[in-house]
DNA sequence: GCGGTCGGACACTCAATTAC
DNA sequence: TAATTGAGTGTCCGACCGCA
């Protein structure tokens, strides 16, 4: 099963800082115009803390058109219909708790099981220093929420955001979307002249085909879109399923039906196959029908429960802030620092045209070459242009060949692992508070890490560093002098 | 049952890189 | 210079556990 995360559109890349997206509306329940099933009101009467925000006017008209006049993909401002038998759902609050999210639903009314489509989760800019210290979520309002209801309200501020570090060489970007979108056509016409051309799982000559054009635009910024299903489908062909979006990455089959077939009005097509002119999709594995509880299917779920109940009065204090910030820096900053020193030491190196080896030797041990017992393994230093050239990268694995991207491992289940005591220094007993009275904090977790620890680290990649640059002598350096390679 | 703890998934930002 | 990528950084979900 492939879990779809429902991105909002492309960020803007200007530096105009976004409007808050929360008001006092938020628990409005007036916002809430959209119905659901039989003319039922959606989101129930009680689903009060997920609304629309006044900027973006929420209810789908009955008539089912698009009233966003924006999100005509002419830009003629013409509405567009939603797909039939579709009807999206926009908030930008998270849904309700048990709510998993939306499930496609096909032609034949049953829910879409290949994927589903999850609410995003939204953050605010900057929590409070309160609630960020408590790993709990915070809101735009000082004092926050959480505040308020502990009666920490004068310690409510804006924690501040530690500057993001420059000067990092990043190396060569993955090919980008506009030359890919060219390379497709080309694969088109091609694949057109074969048409018997049959998708390979890794094939290099044979790209994906690209991904239909969803029939309207994704929801404004900061949004979670959803699609709610209303009953069984019309007649006909058309997409049903705009938000699920078949890319024909090996694994994900856009239908997701049981015996791998498709449903041919999904893709316009025939016989379960795509559309003219794109390949056949490629073969699809079993899938496993997520395990969802009875009525975990938001039309059959309904109504949602509402929001949690707020507390009658201020409960016990929260946990207060600890350390200062400079604390909690202590050794994310080394790797950065090391990379930056080594990059510039390697720039140095090809302006002097020097051994590489000494310049290894000028990088902070840590991201320096380690010690290798077989005399074939080589240190590459290469030019700009001529990395360029060979798709060699300097500080990051080549990830070039989409190809060959292996298959996404499960996600971790999110939250503590059970605890089965088998970790050192499992006690089942809470870790000790902070001085100041406050819980103990991330910066105290990595405090229990032994520092003699790191710099045992430290001394022994040196004095490895230390054996590999004196054995390098000219001549273990081959190659041009503006790709120097050493040899050993 | 409440609330603190905290591992880690994920959202967001923006510098680096690339295309035009 | 605009568009895009992708890594750095922060948020906060959710399981676990101590305590009243
Ligand atoms: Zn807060
Ligand atoms: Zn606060």
């Amino acid at each position: 099963m492939t879990e779809i995360d429902v991105k909002s559109p492309q960020q803007n890349p200007s530096d105009q800082p976004k409007q808050p997206d929360s008001t006092n509306q938020d628990h409005d329940p007036s916002h809430f115009a959209p119905q659901g099933p039989s003319g039922q009101p959606f989101p129930p009467p009680n689903f009060a803390f997920y609304t629309y925000p006044p900027s973006h006017p929420p209810p789908p008209p009955a008539d089912g058109t698009n009233p966003d006049s924006n999100a005509s993909p002419t830009g003629n401002g013409e509405p567009i219909p939603y797909p039939p038998g579709m009807y999206p759902y926009v908030y930008h609050q998270p849904p309700p708790p048990g709510f998993i999210g939306y499930m496609p639903v096909s032609m034949s009314g049953m829910p879409i099981p290949s994927a589903i489509i999850k609410p995003k989760r939204k953050q605010v800019k900057m929590a409070c220093t309160n609630c960020a210290a408590a790993c709990k979520r915070c809101d735009i309002n000082r004092p926050c929420e959480r505040c308020i209801k502990y009666g920490l309200s004068d310690s409510c501020h804006d924690g501040v955001r530690k500057e993001r570090k420059k000067g990092f060489k990043r190396g060569p970007y993955n090919k980008r979307k506009r030359q890919e979108e060219r390379e497709v056509q080309d694969w088109e016409g091609g694949s057109q002249a074969n048409p018997n051309a049959e998708w390979t799982p890794g094939s290099a000559t044979a790209p994906f085909p690209p991904p239909p054009q969803a029939p309207f635009p994704p929801p404004p910024e900061g949004y979670y879109p959803a699609f709610y299903a209303l009953g069984p489908p019309p007649p006909g062909p058309g997409p049903h399923l705009v938000a699920v979006p078949h890319n024909g990455a090996p694994g994900e089959h856009p239908d997701g039906q049981p015996d791998g077939t498709v449903d041919p009005n999904q893709h316009n097509g025939e016989n379960g196959q795509p559309p003219h002119g794109q390949p056949p999709f490629p073969p699809h594995p079993p899938f496993v029908y997520p395990h969802l509880p009875p009525g975990a299917y938001p039309h059959f779920g309904y109504p949602f429960p509402g929001p949690p109940q707020q507390p009658p009065s201020q409960q016990q204090p929260p946990p207060l802030q600890q350390s200062p910030p400079e604390q909690q820096q202590s050794h994310t900053t080394t790797v950065s620092q090391q990379g930056q020193a080594l990059e510039n030491a390697q720039e140095q190196a090809q302006q002097d045209q020097i051994s590489p080896a000494l310049t290894q030797s000028q990088a902070p041990q840590s991201l320096q070459q380690p010690p290798n017992n077989n005399n074939t393994s080589t240190i590459v230093i290469t030019s700009k242009k001529a990395r360029a050239s060979t798709g060699e990268e300097v500080l990051k694995e080549d990830d070039d060949d989409e190809d060959e991207d292996p298959p996404t491992p499960p996600k971790k289940k999110r939250g503590r692992r059970p605890s089965d005591g088998d970790w050192p220094g499992a006690t089942n007993k809470r870790k000790p508070k902070a001085e100041n009275g406050g819980p103990a904090r991330r910066s105290t977790r990595r405090a229990q890490v032994p520092s003699t620890q790191e710099e045992d680290l430290v001394a022994e990649l040196q004095s490895e560093h230390t054996q590999i640059t004196e054995t390098i002598t000219d001549q273990d350096i081959v190659g041009s002098s503006e790709n120097p390679v050493v040899q050993r």
